[in-house]
DNA sequence: AAAATAATCTAACGCACATTTGATTATCGA
DNA sequence: TCGATAATCAAATGTGCGTTAGATTATTTT
């Protein structure tokens, strides 16, 4: 077979996406690196001149997928907009992006855990410096995590303290309506009969409604 | 080593519930039958005695798991209550049950996507026969969990004619509430500050004002 | 243009895992 | 009590997968 000769040459940012995707078809444990390299037109072994190995893959997809996202959320809490109005651009940023993203939604949502439980594969292995880098990397994403959720925790108090939403169970509640944005990224389709923007307002609607005093 | 002499023999039921455990700690592709055995104190080789493969037993989870908590729902919906206190007894009931069982719960919300998209290792064997009876109990266990959503939203239905709800999106809406129901199986530990059906009361006080007219 | 580095490939290695085989022990019905 | 069936085990099989080694080609630097 003939190598195409001027097939330019892939980058990371390229590999994340496509692992991304084959991530939200197969999950974690049943995507094999050649199936991420097939996506974008490599073998399984170049995949390894850019990620030290499968896990670091997995774990450059989270860090990315959830900077995005937070890069989009914390601007508006920080700005002088009432808490209502905060909450309801949060919401929507969210559930806008999960849509527009779904493979990095869903990976963040099935992956994330296995960065907490799970065993990975460079647990048994003798490289301890690589591993501990590793490890450090895995809390440092689980930490941006639960940042991410500060934010919205953040709005809903500021917004009890400033008498624009009635007293509720601050925790609870942001769980309450993070885990019903993240359900979004497993059952939208493009094709379906709302958008993420239409679906992001009804849902902005049902919990601002929750929390008016 | 010897054998212990009276250990008495393991039913379906029992590696049921261990399959349920190890899975909810390692997901389906990272559960390997030997975990499961040892749960159970038999070999690998002992659980085929009880079910024809990996992909059966992770079926029979997932089936045990969904009529158990149709059982809990079903009657309510049938019953002469109002919707609201409906479908707030069906919110406590769906998510006192999933801290009761989070290692079920979190089966179903992480494998049950594998029945939909995902490729079972018989894909590429040849046994059409057993195969075949394969993906009808699949597709069986799809359309019971539809079934089950849609006793959710029959009751928002049934609300919203009444005028004892205001209208609303009836699929969102019960999108939106069962998403943050699923999410509590993911976080919730027996340990934290709160216990299952306090958690319920609150999340029901959230959905049931967001459906005041 | 030479040297250095980046990007990719083919081939091979080793291992963990699902599954099969065939034997062994326990239990139960007649 | 005996034969049948259920439950379990140890051992072997085959395969798919992550990863490594080493060579080759492309690009960048000097």
């Amino acid at each position: 077979m003939a190598r195409k000769p001027a097939d330019q040459s892939v980058n990371k940012q390229d590999i994340l996406l496509a692992a991304a995707d084959v991530l939200q078809r197969n999950g974690y444990e049943a995507t094999t690196m050649k199936d991420i390299a097939a996506e974008v037109n490599l073998t399984a072994a170049s995949l390894y001149h850019h990620f030290r190995n499968k896990d670091t893959l997995l774990l450059a997809v989270l860090e990315a997928g959830l900077e995005q996202i937070i890069g989009q959320i914390e601007p508006i809490v920080h700005s002088r907009l009432s808490s209502a109005d905060k909450l309801r651009q949060m919401i929507t940023a969210h559930i806008v992006s999960l849509t527009q993203n779904t493979a990095v939604a869903a990976a963040m949502i099935f992956e994330m855990k296995s960065l907490v439980g799970g065993r990975s594969e460079l647990d048994r292995n003798g490289d301890t410096a690589a591993h501990e880098e590793f490890v450090a990397r895995q809390q440092a994403v689980i930490a941006r995590r639960d940042q991410f959720e500060e934010l919205f925790r953040q709005v809903v108090r500021e917004g009890i303290e400033r008498g624009e939403f009635r007293p509720v169970d601050v925790g609870i509640f942001t769980k309450t309506f993070l885990g019903a944005h993240n359900w979004v990224g497993l059952w939208y389709r493009p094709s379906g009969r709302l958008k993420g923007h239409e679906i992001a307002e009804l849902m902005a609607d049902t919990f601002l409604r929750a929390l008016r005093p």
